[in-house]
RNA sequence: GGGCUCGUAGUCUAGUGGUUAUGAUACCGCCCUUACAAGGCGGUGGUCACCGGUUCAAAUCCGGUCGGGCCCA
């Protein structure tokens, strides 16, 4: 009996022990741009779904003699880690010294890493887990701050400022890729404005109104335009405006513009070049008058109780609204003017868009995605987070002459909030210097993945990479930021191929949350199923597409591990202690048939594998195995073992051999179990040479054959039908069909079915009765 | 509101113009004296979401409607 888990513990030690995916430089090469995970989170479904598609792909192109690059990588930098480390750790930035956050984030990185390291291991990626790299490690922070100075060089990064978008509750900025929209219920106040009406969600921003704005075509205000209005409480007056932005059924039709109540107003303020009048300081509002030092909710209401108490508030109406929101935390952002770090990216958006066309996604649809979120960006990329953990900025700046001082590229890795050497300013030599405190954006680093994989083992050589892999939610964070980079630094695009995959839901369609409860882990599957079923369940989906979880696909998957063990016990038998050997001239029909069918298999699962399309491929030797080579070959050999002995001791294990090296890819633990057990001196089955197609092995006998099987379905359907075993005897039958070849090939199925006289009649159409 | 995507037996799924729509799973029936009952054979089960169009011919192409999912406003 075939125990799995100690199977399949033997080759995960064999793997690793041997170090069988170690890759050596050499003529053909493939490279895979690696999605590192975060270590805040466990592996969950998803990823095991996931990450073995990497490896498919992996193990098939160093089955068809590439040497494969296959580096890991741990995201350990960034808000998702001081978050993970500040819940287990119980420390926050107030309580611990800069010095010692740092260290205790990396402490908990590196703990974290190893442990992850293995679960990863587990599910049988044969990626270079020896030699990780990680996002906060002083290569990846030096790398990331000599490309970040290599940007400054060609003015592409830039300080400045400006309005930009801002969470209260992390306090940091942060840039438009980590927006979330949500819907919130809010209330809509209508606000008389001495003789026009306006309506906002967000009426403490009363005194940082610097506008009312309507639509040019709305008649209830077209001679309001241009005129001058005195706003409630503050007294201030501002003009009447019109844009063609300004939705005309929202609301009153009239809106004012404060700076910032949401990103309509930054445009609108941008566009009209209007001042700013800035209330939102710190997250606090604060305009010297009403509302001093209050949060935003407390603002809020204190405005709408003065405006009442004064007559102004006209109704207040519930309503829907959608507001942009941190996806991390979920808090409305806000925006303000401050003092930001930018990557400039608005200029080159139809460069970014050719990039995208010279890559091929997979699927195909998903480069829309790329397309639709080039074209809608608005923001330069703001890189500066006011976080601690995470790659610093290499800069100081002087507070005599206002001067900004970059680390020498020898110095890098540099942390100069850590940083104890004496500077001076390069312009008016003063030594009253200060470090940037802030820390870069986490996709700033990420971002440069091919980069820091391929810098760390000398390899630049083979940039661009050959493919990434990644799931399509963060095509507009990941995919995007790492063609801007690679567009910016190398003016190549960072790999040929980009193949996205879709999300892992519950066996309802529901997507797996804590809160819903109807998280399902990983090793729990792998406890009933095993890995290698695991990895079946994995390619079960095209590309790109979203699965549930469906149990069914996981019996398939344990199932099938089981048939291949068991069919090889089979060939064991038949064989009977007789060696393999070469076969020159296949003679017996049943033989040259399932070797016909084999080659064709062998063609069509390669080239599905070549174009990504495992799904398609795995049901092609499935098919192959389960039911021609089983189902049909199998059953016609073994009773029939002697007649071509030699021939089919060998060719029955020729084409096994073939059909575990082609599960190999995908169902590694059971491939490498058989493989060894066929060819008990050899090495792991992942460096053997894939099957390759060959037309010698194509005969015409296959149709012969086919037909014969259509005569064999017809027997066993007519003893189905009289409750007959398939084993019994059968005394007489007339078979119906094509004589000349049923007479031909009647000694296949007269043991298979256990028959003793047929008569054949001559027919269009196959019939079998019994007489 | 815009974009992308999906809608095929109870469930999941293949199928981008051509016999009777693929397969899995579930269910029902039959079959263990020699690989595997986690097996084999057979069977029940489908207005291919809906409406219209193109065509000799549509699950497939086109337009629209409805419903789900994702992304972006």
């Amino acid at each position: 009996m075939l125990d799995l888990k100690s199977m399949e513990d033997k080759w995960r030690d064999y793997w690793g022990e041997n170090n069988v995916f170690k890759f050596t430089k050499g003529e053909k090469n493939f490279s895979i741009d690696t999605p590192p995970p975060t270590v805040s989170g466990k592996m969950h479904l998803g990823h095991a779904y996931s990450y073995p598609h990497q490896d498919f792909i992996a193990r098939y192109k160093r089955m068809k003699g590439f040497n494969v690059f296959y580096p890991w990588g741990f995201d350990d930098n960034g808000l998702p880690t001081e978050r993970y480390v500040e819940k287990i750790k119980n420390v926050t930035i107030d309580n611990t010294s800069l010095a010692e956050y740092i260290r205790i984030c990396r402490e908990v990185s590196k703990e974290a890493e190893k442990a992850l390291a293995k679960t990863w291991y587990s599910i049988g990626l044969s990626a270079s887990f020896n030699d990780y790299i990680d996002t906060s490690s002083d290569f990846s922070i030096g790398m990331s701050q000599k490309l970040f100075l290599d940007l400054i060089k060609m003015e592409r990064a830039y300080r400045a400022e400006a309005p930009s978008i801002r969470c209260p509750t992390c306090k940091t900025a942060i840039s438009q890729i980590e927006m979330k929209d949500s819907i919130v219920d809010t209330n809509l106040v209508y606000i008389n404005f001495n003789g026009i009406e306006i309506a906002t969600t967000r009426p403490e921003m009363l005194g940082a109104c610097v506008a009312i704005f309507v639509n040019p075509d709305d008649d209830r205000y077209k001679d309001k335009i241009g005129k001058t209005i005195r706003i409630p409480i503050y007294n201030n007056e501002v003009k009447i405006m019109s844009d063609e932005s300004v939705d005309k059924d929202f609301g009153t039709g009239a809106e004012m513009l404060c700076t910032f109540g949401d990103q309509n107003d930054l445009e609108l303020w941008r566009k009209y070049n209007m001042p700013p009048r800035i209330i939102l300081k710190n997250d606090r509002i604060n305009d010297d008058e009403f509302l001093n030092n209050l949060s935003i909710k407390e603002g809020r209401k204190k405005i709408v109780e003065d405006l009442t108490g004064k007559g102004y508030i006209i109704k207040i109406e519930r309503i829907k609204h959608s507001v942009n929101t941190h996806e991390r935390c979920g808090t409305p952002v806000e925006i303000g003017i401050s003092k930001q770090w930018y990557i400039k990216d608005l200029d080159i958006k139809d460069e970014l868009i050719k990039f995208g066309d010279e890559i091929q996604w997979i699927p195909e649809y998903m480069k829309t995605r790329y397309n639709n979120w080039v074209y809608g960006l608005r923001w330069d990329w703001c890189i500066s987070r006011q976080r601690y953990f995470g790659v610093p900025f290499p800069v100081w700046y002087c507070n005599n002459c206002g001067g900004t001082i970059f680390a020498d590229e020898k110095e890098l890795p540099v942390d100069p909030r850590l940083d104890k050497k004496k500077r001076v300013c390069k312009e008016c030599k003063s030594s009253d210097i200060e470090p940037e405190k802030d820390v870069m954006d986490t996709w700033a680093t990420s971002s440069l993945s091919p980069t820091l994989y391929l810098t760390k083992e000398n390899l630049m050589e083979m940039y661009p990479m050959d493919v990434r892999f990644q799931g399509h939610d963060i095509i507009t964070s990941w995919a995007f930021t790492t063609i801007l980079r690679s567009y910016l630094h190398y003016k190549k695009i960072p790999w040929k191929k980009i193949s996205i995959s879709g999300n892992v839901y519950d066996p309802f369609g529901q997507k797996m949350s804590k809160s819903k409860g109807n998280i399902i882990e990983p090793g729990d599957v792998i406890d009933t199923y095993g890995t290698d079923a695991l990895r079946y369940w994995g390619s079960t989906t095209m590309p790109g597409e979203n699965i549930k979880l469906r149990e069914q696909d996981l019996i398939r998957g344990k199932k099938t591990v089981i048939k291949l063990y068991n069919s090889l016990n089979l060939l064991k038998i038949i064989s009977d202690g007789n060696p393999r050997e070469t076969i020159n001239t296949v003679e017996s029909p049943v033989n040259r048939w399932i070797l016909s069918k084999m080659e064709r298999t062998i063609r069509d699962v390669t080239d599905y594998m070549d174009s990504y399309e495992i799904m398609k491929a795995r049901s092609n030797l499935d098919k192959f195995f389960w039911n021609n080579f089983c189902d049909n070959y199998l059953e016609m050999i073994k009773n029939d073992v002697e007649k071509y002995k030699k021939e089919n001791v060998s060719i029955s294990m020729l084409v096994m051999e073939n059909i575990i090296k082609m599960y190999a890819p995908i169902m590694p633990f059971i491939a490498e179990e058989l493989y060894h057990d066929i060819n008990k001196d050899a090495g792991s089955v992942a460096l053997e040479k894939y099957p390759e197609f060959s037309e010698d092995y194509i005969f015409i006998e296959v149709d012969d054959v086919d037909y014969i099987i259509s005569v064999i379905d017809k027997i066993r359907n007519m003893k189905s039908k009289l409750k007959l075993s398939m084993a019994a005897e059968i005394e007489n039958i007339t078979i119906f069909g094509r004589e000349n070849l049923i007479k031909k090939y009647s000694y296949v199925f007269e043991n298979m079915m256990h028959i003793k006289n047929i008569e054949i009649i001559e027919n269009e159409e196959i019939k079998v009765e019994k007489n």
